[in-house]
This record gives structure tokens, sequence and C-alpha cells, in this order.
DNA sequence: ATGTGTGCAAACGGTTTGCACGTGC
DNA sequence: GCACGTGCAAACCGTTTGCACACAT
């Protein structure tokens, strides 16, 4: 999906919930859409900044939350590091790197249409599932085993 | 794995890795390993405490970052709430609660051995994986859909 | 007009760290 | 004996919140 019609998708959300359409959220949505990777809500705040210079971090922790309520994009989360943002809702799974976090897509439709289990012990009503690789990204390979980093877990 | 086992485990690989076996290492690996859900920090530190009194917070952290390094134990993460910690290292899944955090164990063998990808842009070395499935656990849905709480999300 | 959002700065809470002392090997 | 671990309390840092003002509808 291009980023006009993403946009267009936030303005019929906002009004079908009967929730203000902001420049704010508006500018963070959109300087997500323009990354290819998966910023932390610095690098979103940096990246917003340079449009809306008067925008707080609170604000784009505010609407980050939003957007993600809303189910107009996703929180990425692991160990010591501070959460990603991700533009794309669909299905799709994640390779973490365990040294700098760095994450990445994996698609592989394979994978999209796993037997959900039903034997769960408390009856879970189950929505949707991810993949989570781990591994070590080429540039911590390259850089040697003596990196210090926190690793992240799931 | 019985605990005895599992001990003696913690045992070797400290013997292995020439770091001192403390009381403490001990303490709270046994207290992981007698509970069946996944604690946060705090729960295995109440835990610990009613052996061993007098154990800080800091260690606990400490030794618990120390026994996912080994790899005795696992992290689990979400957004907004407090690090898990699971005693079980062998490759499985989860289900995690939007509304409330809760995280249960999903065993299915068809999950196990799922294709990994090796078609990463910038060729991770990828060394596993975990399903991770959500949804809103029976407790959660009785409760009605008015609760609250922070929503995970990966 | 009014309900919601925003900016600011201060608080929060889980986690980490510096330091002096204690302990396993 | 020496290196590493521990307890304590203070720092850290990503994130949240209270408040007064601003804005979208």
């Amino acid at each position: 999906m291009d980023i006009t019609s993403r946009l267009r998708l936030l303005e019929q959300v906002c009004r079908e919930q009967g929730i203000p359409l902001t420049v704010q959220r508006r500018a963070v949505l959109e300087a997500l859409i323009n990354r290819q990777d998966h910023p932390t809500a610095d690098e979103v705040f940096d990246e917003v900044q340079r449009h809306l210079p008067e925008i707080s971090k609170a604000t784009v922790y505010r609407v980050l939350d939003r957007l993600v309520e809303l189910g107009l994009i996703r929180r990425l989360v692991h160990t010591g590091m501070p959460a990603r943002y991700d533009a794309i809702t669909e299905r799709h799974h994640h390779v973490t790197c365990r040294r700098c976090g760095r994450i990445e897509d994996v698609r592989h439709p394979e994978l999209d249409s796993l037997p959900i289990p039903n034997d769960i012990s408390s009856r879970f009503a189950v929505e949707d599932y991810t993949v989570q690789f781990f591994g070590i990204c080429e540039k911590c390979q390259q850089a040697g085993s003596s990196a210090v980093s926190r690793a992240p877990e799931e």
C-alpha cells in the first residue's frame, strides 16, 4: 500500500472512530511509512521533528500508542532496548539480531498460515501470531564475537 | 527434565565456564523451575526471598541475566510490562494475553520444525525462532471488553 | 462549543550500576 | 589470595502523566 492510501486510511479510521485527525498524527504515520526499517520512538521523533519542529516526544509516544490501538502500525519489543515500530500490519515475521537489536522483516508465505493450536489449557481466543527468528546480523558477525551489547530474548 | 538434574546442569555449566556457583544462583534457578508459569523478576525475587531473606533484587536481576546468558533459562518480553522468565529452554511457543500479559506455553510439534528462511536481505545467521500467538485469555474474556490494561504487541 | 490532543516538565518503574564487602574456588 | 559475586542505594532511561492551553469537528 502506498503512502497516500495509508494516509487516506488514517483519515477514514479517524472519521469512523470519531477522533480528531491532527497534523501530529498524520506526520508521525508519514514518518514511519517513509522508513524501511523499524525505528524507535526516539528515531520517529527525530524524523517528525524535521517537518514539525514544535512536536514533543510525549506526543510522539501518545500518537504511536494510538496508531497501534487503531491497528495502523505495530509495536515490536525486545529486552533492554526501546520499542520499535512497524508500518506494516499484515501478517509477517521478523529476525532480530541478538547483538545490536536490529530488526528486519521476514516474508515467507509458508509461515503465514500455520496451524493455530486450540489445545491451550486456559482457552485463549487466539487472534494472530508472528514468527520471531533470532540470530546475528551480518554487521555484527563481521564485528566479531567481542560485541558487548544486550541480547534480546523472546 | 526434573529439578535435581536441572541443578546438576547448573553446576556443570558453572564448572565448565569457570564461574562460581553461588547459593543465590542455585536459589534463583530453583525458584524459577518450581513455578509452572512465567514469573517476573519481582515475582522470582519474592519466591527466592522466602528461602534466602538476605538476597537483593539487584542480585536477582543479575542472576537472571547470567542464567539467560548461560542458556539455562529464557527471557520473555512484551511492551509496557516487565520481562518474564521461562525455565524451559527447548524450542516451544507462547500465547500472550493482549489484556493482562499472562503468558502460557504452546506445545505443538508441527511448529517445531518450520523452514528457516535464508533469503533475508542482510544475511542473518539465524539460530532459533519461536512462534508468538496473541489473543485474549479466558479470564479476560469473562471480565468483558471493558478491561483497561496495556496490550502487548510483537 | 466541547471534547480531545498537545507541549512541557516532572514523575514513574523496571532495570542497571558504583562501590565496599563477602564468598567460592 | 584473587577474581568474581553480592547488597545497598542511587542512577538510569524509556515511557507515562498532570496540567493548562490549543485545536479539530
